[in-house]
DNA sequence: AGAGCTATTGCAACTGAAGC
DNA sequence: GCTTCAGTTGCAATAGCTCT
């Protein structure tokens, strides 16, 4: 409640020249005092919020330090607005709703506004299971209850897992659970859409410490590849979608070829595969042929 | 259940700035 | 100088939570 308040307070400031104490204590439904006693919390946390005495008095907060943080701007704020609307869609919380109509209050500027732009994480159509996941591991990561499921490596192996569930992460267009893995002896990132017959295990566990970000480095497994594509004509513009502009090379005829470092892994020949007839893996002559050997499995079932 | 802690509230007295 | 407005501070009381 109070860090919900300060939060709060010290975004309003930054969006805000003044603010008496008695708008404050209104907007948050406390007493002045209570006001007093936040301005004071957080000046001990080095956040210069200076007082003014008298008519036309109030609390602000020291204008260099908004300069020189810069943040939570309007336009941050509503970029933070969108993204946790975002992830409300998959993710329910009573508490996201409470901290989003927070943070609606005071950026006011969106009320009447257009929608000039979207975030939404969730995939297309209603993934009601997803959801249903996903909020089955929250409740199991607040309460530190151990988690079972069957799990689909990228080998395409299923393995049965108990995991205890540390942190929910969305990376790309993917949900990841990151925890300790009993059977591995350690820290792993499972992809939710891959994780079959979820269940929670009454067990409780004692919370270790492991760095998710390195965890979902070391899953790109392998070095980076140099990979070289010939796309035709009309695929260009589509392609911008998936490679940097300066990655492209136009050719006389009209087509192009795109230099690119990526990581390689089952999901890059997948990919690969998936941009079909317009792509061609030039170089190197290995993905060449880890791609044909596919198509020609992929031939041997249709023909 | 009771102690201890924290957050909150209400009240009162005070200070300082600005307007008349 | 008086008045008004708004910040400042102290104190007692209350409520809710946690721990023993």
């Amino acid at each position: 409640m109070k860090i919900d308040r300060l939060l709060a307070i010290t975004i309003l400031l930054i969006n805000k020249e003044k603010v008496t104490a008695k708008e404050l204590a209104d907007n948050f439904e406390v007493s002045r005092r209570t006001i007093y006693r936040d301005v004071e919390t957080l000046n001990k946390a080095g956040i210069p919020i200076v007082t003014t005495k008298g008519v036309d008095g109030g609390i602000s907060i020291l204008e260099n330090y908004k300069m020189d943080k810069n943040i939570f701007k309007v336009e941050e704020l509503e970029t933070i607005i969108k993204a946790l609307e975002g992830v409300r869609k998959i993710l329910p919380d009573s508490d996201l709703e409470n901290t989003l109509e927070k943070l609606k209050g005071f950026n006011t500027d969106l009320e009447d506004k257009e929608e000039t732009f979207i975030i939404d994480y969730s995939p297309w159509g209603n993934d009601e299971e997803l959801t249903e996941k996903v909020n089955l591991i929250k409740k199991a990561i607040k309460n530190n209850y151990l988690i079972e499921f069957s799990y689909l490596s990228n080998k395409n192996q299923r393995t049965s897992r108990k995991v205890e569930p540390l942190t929910i992460i969305l990376k790309g267009h993917s949900w990841y659970i990151y925890g300790y893995c009993r059977l591995r002896e350690d820290f792993r990132v499972f992809r939710i859409s891959r994780i079959r017959d979820l269940t929670i295990n009454k067990e409780k566990f004692i919370r270790k410490k492991g760095t998710p970000q390195e965890c979902l480095d070391s899953n790109n497994i392998t070095d980076k590849v140099k990979l070289v594509l010939k796309v035709d004509k009309e695929y260009i513009e589509r392609s911008y979608e998936y490679f940097p502009r300066e990655s492209f090379e136009i050719l006389e005829g009209g087509s192009a070829i795109i230099r690119t470092e990526i990581w390689e892994n089952e999901w890059l020949y997948d990919f690969l595969l998936g941009l079909g007839e317009y792509i061609e893996v030039i170089e190197p002559m290995r993905i060449r042929d880890i791609i044909k050997v596919k198509l020609e499995k992929i031939l041997k079932k249709y023909f």
